[in-house]
DNA sequence: CGGTCTCTTGACGGAGTTCAAAGCTAGTGG
DNA sequence: CCACTAGCTTTGAACTCCGTCAAGAGACCG
């Protein structure tokens, strides 16, 4: 729990105090989450955003086929849920689970839009993070039309390698766009990093 | 200049009045751009967002080989910048330049913050556009991982037909992330849409 | 142990790229 | 009004990267 106050402090100009963050930390549901349990499911409205505090999670998609596809990879301090269906309202097409066991905060879309009025600090920390997420998802795109297999792979290497210890490969390369076998022979090519 | 004024009340919650949108309006600069003409050049610190009033621009960068990655495209009523340049002040790898002859409202982040603060429909708005930024980049990263070229251009062809008539087919290839070539085949497959 | 999950390797096939050439269109200047 | 050019689109042929399918080999866990 301390983990939230740090992260919001090290995104925010004027640090919040521990009383507020005491009136902060009622707005959110404390939540453990056993692998394989699922955050979201495809086809309900996605309700809660979810600040990990530990474990690992992943963003899914499932086609025609029944074949899943990476969308995100979440780990501690990322928060992790479908913006779409968040304030839309609508049904989400993605799925959200556990990877590993894990323990969220969970907060509802009224709750966070009331902790952005008490809160500046919150409210920074959150657009802070908008600003990151939006730079990383253009990043993404950009490698994603452009690059090669192998670029993308060396790309993911240098931005996430905190994720190689915590996820297979058959999920980084799902990730990726490209299939375990691609991935297993593109690993085989390097040296080794 | 109209357009922008409605653009604003269409995404906030209570209007702007005609003083404020007065002084609103003195904080961004009025541009016109020819065709080819740079908003930013690689290199460059992203110091302006542009509101496109008429036109069409486009974004992209360009690899070792020198060939051009169209990244974005936007026409009246968007935005073009690079956020991450933008708010981290380093130099982007990007090119924006008109595609078509523009006109332009600039707005440097200073100000902006400060519009942010003065009128809250203003703020409204830029929650809102980038809501819809979001969305739309997850949806295009969804679609690039794991959607056939074919599918991709059927996608696109639902959300963006009104590109389709001001961009050339080179152009909106290399923004699916594949060759004017393949782009030319799958079109010729379809009867017709 | 025996199952489930994971990674690797090989052979084959297909989607998409690359390169080259030709046709098509619209704009420009004589 | 025609000739010329530049930009755009199409088509074909060869090639390449990557996906698919199948099989085997570790690794981990109950």
């Amino acid at each position: 729990m301390q983990a939230f106050l740090k992260y919001i402090n090290d995104h925010a100009l004027k640090p919040i105090s521990k009383e507020d963050f005491e009136v902060l930390q009622g707005h959110f549901v404390y939540k453990k989450l056993r692998k394989k349990q699922y955050l979201l499911e495809n086809g309900e409205v996605c309700r809660y955003f979810a600040f990990i505090l530990k474990g690992a999670m992943r963003k899914y998609y499932v086609d025609e086929k029944g074949t899943e596809h990476i969308v995100n990879l979440f780990i501690e301090n990322w928060w992790a849920g479908d913006t779409e269906s968040f304030t839309m309202l609508s049904p989400s097409i993605y799925n959200i689970d556990a990877w590993e066991d894990s323990e969220v905060l969970l907060i509802t879309h009224e709750n966070a839009t009331k902790l952005t009025k008490l809160f500046p600090a919150f409210k920074e920390m959150l657009l802070k993070m908008d600003e990151k997420h939006k730079i990383a998802t253009q990043k993404r795109i950009t490698s994603s039309i452009s690059f090669t297999a192998e670029k993308r792979y060396a790309n993911f290497l240098d931005c996430h390698s905190d994720f190689l210890q915590r996820f297979p490969q058959h999920i980084i390369a799902s990730y990726l766009g490209i299939t375990k076998e691609t991935l297993s022979r593109i690993r085989n090519q390097f040296p080794q990093k």
